[in-house]
DNA sequence: CGCGGAATCT
DNA sequence: AGATTCCGCG
């Protein structure tokens, strides 16, 4: 129906729509992953941090650089690629992300996650992205890291 | 490198 | 909670 199309072509806008606002610029509360779709973002950095194979997979292609960023947003001058990859290893049982076996400094968003955190107010139970994803696998949302891609 | 436990910090 | 710091293991 037009609703769920509605809802793909947002889910296409990415990262528009994973975008949040308050907690964007220069703001010391960042988290580790809005930070990497901020840089992911941005075209200066493409050198540093970019999409690279399936849909959601990122190559860090300057892990030292990233961290130096990093550093400097969170004011942790002693940042480094040993302490910010610890950080994006929590986000594998938290489901925001997880990583591409063989391929280095290559990891995965799992995008149904980032929707669920940046829009809490959208039930994910009753959208019809879920509904179709639940008649692709027979299964309710929770343990799904494939995107349907229509 | 990549992983995950543990202690610690904010 | 969400890192940061440190580290031993494979």
């Amino acid at each position: 129906n037009s609703c769920a199309c509605g809802l793909v072509e947002v889910w296409f806008a990415f990262p528009d729509w994973a975008y949040k606002p308050e907690s964007s610029p220069g703001s010391r509360q960042i988290q580790l992953w809005h930070f990497i779709l901020e840089l992911l973002q941005k075209e200066e950095y493409q050198g540093v941090i970019a999409w690279q194979g399936d849909y959601g997979e990122f190559v860090i292609k300057d892990p030292d650089e990233v961290a130096r960023l990093w550093g400097i947003r969170k004011c942790k001058p002693h940042m480094n690629y040993d302490k910010l990859s610890r950080a994006l290893r929590y986000y594998y049982n938290k489901r925001i992300l997880h990583k591409t076996k063989g391929k280095r400094f290559t990891y995965k968003f799992n995008f149904s996650k980032v929707v669920l955190v940046n829009y809490p107010i959208l039930d994910m139970a009753n959208s019809p992205f879920f509904l179709a994803q639940n008649h692709f696998n027979g299964e309710i949302a929770e343990h799904s890291f494939t995107l349907i891609l229509y």
